[in-house]
DNA sequence: AATCATTTTTGACATGGGCCAAAGATAAGA
DNA sequence: TCTTATCTTTGGCCCATGTCAAAAATGATT
């Protein structure tokens, strides 16, 4: 069941075996069925979760009641909505699986504990924001001053898993355009 | 020199006055004059700066060479390119002044002996990311989801000092959009 | 297998915002 | 103060993308 998400953690940082061993142990094995929401919007974020299977998507609803989607998260990554679990705070965002799910929670007294007692894990959760905050960043840069056609192609090389996993309008809905539009993008690069 | 950036850290975290004395020892006053780059893209970012006096712009180019602004700092605020400066990787922005500088340099070696020597600071630069990354989450949004006119009232709402000290055309491209698409805005905006 | 709900595709039409070029306005530097 | 460079405004035209509505395809549930 750890293997994986212990296999996560020494590619951040060269921990000791039994430092892991208490990771594990302050892990919390979760199910979650498939179109469910770990998070809705103005609740507290209280997890971290690991996916051990399943996909899921983090997306905010605009005043105009329209879904942008921040993130997919598959297997081997980390979703949360991190603003809200530090400052314990409403979140902006819902968090919803996409398929039946299988996660690793851990818990904000959890994550306390452990960096308290193993402060190397500090380094891991400052290098997943830090590396959230990279990508969004050059996220910002390409929604800005790519064309529809360019953000599409970019997603398929950035992420290839995510294609056959999920509805083609929540890919629209992460890169900024209508479902209809991004229909007519794929056709118009089928044709070629 | 020091009371603005150790009220700064103080509204981060309780410090006791000697961590602050030795923050303060571990900073390097710099001028910088208007129009000079603090770094450019390619470079390793070797500082963090705080801005005791002027104004800073970060900016991406893209592949068509437009312009995209990240960033506009003021007094008070730190600028870097913080995931440049913690891996050593070259950066993909400039940084800018469009005022003369008046600036307190943290460089890499001096923020490493102060996080070993007060923890107290890990929070606040925590605290420092976090924040960004949250704003920057919601500006994806904004961007994906709000109109040009929306976008720019928004603006001014959020950093109502900035108008007033850069050109317009920087705000175009912080915003999203060209400078004449700024300017029939602000027109159409003055007519009502 | 049949039905119902959800997605995707298509087409017609509307519009927000880009691009270009020229004229005015402002600011910087000598 | 004058000159020159930079910035902003304006107008015209164009195209990328949105919206709406309907049809086709796919997937989920009984």
């Amino acid at each position: 069941m750890f293997e994986k998400i212990n296999a996560y953690a020494l590619r951040c940082m060269p921990f000791q075996p039994d430092d892991l061993a208490y990771f594990d142990t302050l892990l919390q094995y979760k199910k979650q069925p498939r179109k469910t929401f770990l998070l809705q919007e103005g609740e507290v974020c209280q997890f971290e979760a690991y996916i051990l299977k399943g996909c899921i998507r983090t997306y905010h609803i605009d005043q105009s009641g329209a879904e942008v989607t921040l993130q997919f998260a598959i297997e081997d990554w980390w979703v949360s909505d991190i603003t809200s679990f530090q400052n314990q705070t409403p979140s902006l965002v819902y968090i919803e699986t996409l398929e039946d799910c299988e996660l690793l929670i851990l818990t904000p007294e959890n994550k306390e504990k452990l960096l308290a007692t193993v402060p190397g894990f500090e380094r891991m959760f400052r290098l997943m924001v830090q590396r959230n905050l990279a990508q969004l960043q050059e996220r910002l840069f390409r929604t800005i001053s790519t064309t529809a056609v360019e953000k599409y192609l970019d997603f398929l090389n950035r992420y290839p898993a995510i294609p056959q996993r999920v509805a083609q309008h929540y890919i629209a809905s992460y890169l900024g355009f209508s479902p209809e539009f991004l229909s007519k993008v794929r056709k118009k690069l089928s044709a070629q």
